[in-house]
DNA sequence: CGGACGTTTGAGGAACATCAAAGCCTGTGG
DNA sequence: CCACAGGCTTTGATGTTCCTCAAACGTCCG
């Protein structure tokens, strides 16, 4: 990691309390006591796009949680190829597999401006033992990342092509409020789909030939109720 | 379920304890005081090839340990089709997203005649909040789903029909010491793939063809040598 | 024996991959 | 400011794979 911007130490329990997005993150359901708990410092920061968060095989020492942004979970393939498995947003968790002590099992790539919070396993370790509330997050989050896993494989490698990117997209733009969203390179969402980023290049042509679509660069627009036509049959 | 065999009825503690696969399951690193807190009785049965242990969307009561055997979860498609999004052998645990209170997730439906365990959530939850042992195997466990499922996706569903076949094999052999397995039928195959049921016919002929796959029935045999060398290009 | 169901096989066509080349942004340096 | 290089994207032509539709075959069971 080149240039990581650190914006604030960590500076006690206040600054998880008062968390924009506590609601979102690991340490929901924390009380007060619980925060005493927590020994080595949690900061936040921003990584740049196409930086690397964490890569595979390497000895895991945190545990991330997404503020904003996005991050595609790689893994690659014996032929040389990659494929991605899956995309982190806002209010997920990264590398929760820290916590058995196994090595993380992706390559974790920032593809916008993504700021993170980086959590020590220590410090999870001690919730643990000590706190009843972190359970249920935790339990929650993998489960989410179970049902995404389900999703993925069920929406995205299934049927034809047109219909998958329609489905990436409607996942694309489920998380922001408005119809705006971060669209992949071509590549990428070829490795997200399955498909060849030539296919990928000619299906987003045709949608934006056909009204669907709109982008410029990564920034995209869609029209959800055409989507939605393009999704029915 | 129609024909449920109850094999024992729980009679506390030592049926766990005394367990051939203790290693294996859920309760392995739980010492004899947590046994105390098991209250609802755990009993093993076996389901009948066809049956469904449990729905999706069902109000979710138990978890099920798998003994021996092998179980399908599936996922129903919009327009009918559905699509097997993972296959649970001996040592997994079925439905688990019911320790958060949430619906099932998946229609497990049993492939070969299997052993499970049935273990009531409210044992779990009382064991999760008066001991520490539980916790290691289930996010072991957990990750072990997330992993799975990971290795699914960039396996099963990229590239060639050939490929993914071989890789299908190679997995469902893996579990087995000698080389002998259970082969899905070809509709359930192709649930696994993303292919057609013809599709998977025609491999299936081709591998016997070429030597690399012996087939009664649904009990197979692979030359793992053939087998390795498909997957290597 | 006959029906139901799963499997196999075939022919034709659509969808996608592959190979190849041109076009288009972005940033860099003259 | 412009020119140019390198990256990503687009487009085209061609070939293969796989899906679709259809029919025959086998096997299990009443």
């Amino acid at each position: 990691m080149k240039s990581i911007a650190i914006n604030q130490a960590w500076n006690g329990a206040e600054k998880c309390q008062q968390c924009r997005i506590r609601e979102l993150v690991l340490f929901a359901d924390l009380q007060r006591d619980d925060f005493d708990l927590l020994h080595k410092p949690i900061i936040d920061y921003i990584v740049q796009t196409g930086e690397t968060l964490y890569q595979e095989k390497q000895a895991p020492k945190f545990v991330y949680t997404i503020r904003s942004g996005m991050i595609k979970l790689v893994r690659y393939l014996p032929n040389g190829n990659y494929r991605i498995v899956r995309l982190l947003q806002k209010g997920d968790l990264a590398g929760i597999e820290a916590l058995n002590g196994s090595a993380y099992l992706h390559h974790a790539i920032v593809l916008q401006n993504t700021s993170v919070c980086q959590i020590p396993i220590e410090d999870i370790e001690n919730l643990n033992q000590n706190s009843p509330h972190l359970y249920k997050q935790l339990t929650a989050r993998w489960q989410k990342v179970q049902n995404d896993a389900d999703i993925w494989l069920a929406e995205f490698t299934v049927g034809h092509s047109k219909k998958r990117m329609a489905n990436l997209l409607s996942y694309l733009t489920t998380s922001n409020t408005n119809d705006c969203f971060y669209l992949p390179g071509r590549e990428d969402i070829g490795a997200l789909l399955a498909i060849t980023t030539e296919t990928a290049s000619r299906i987003i042509a045709e949608f934006k030939r056909l009204g669907i679509l709109q982008a410029l660069s990564h920034d995209a627009r869609i029209d959800k109720k055409k989507l939605e036509q393009m999704l029915k049959p």
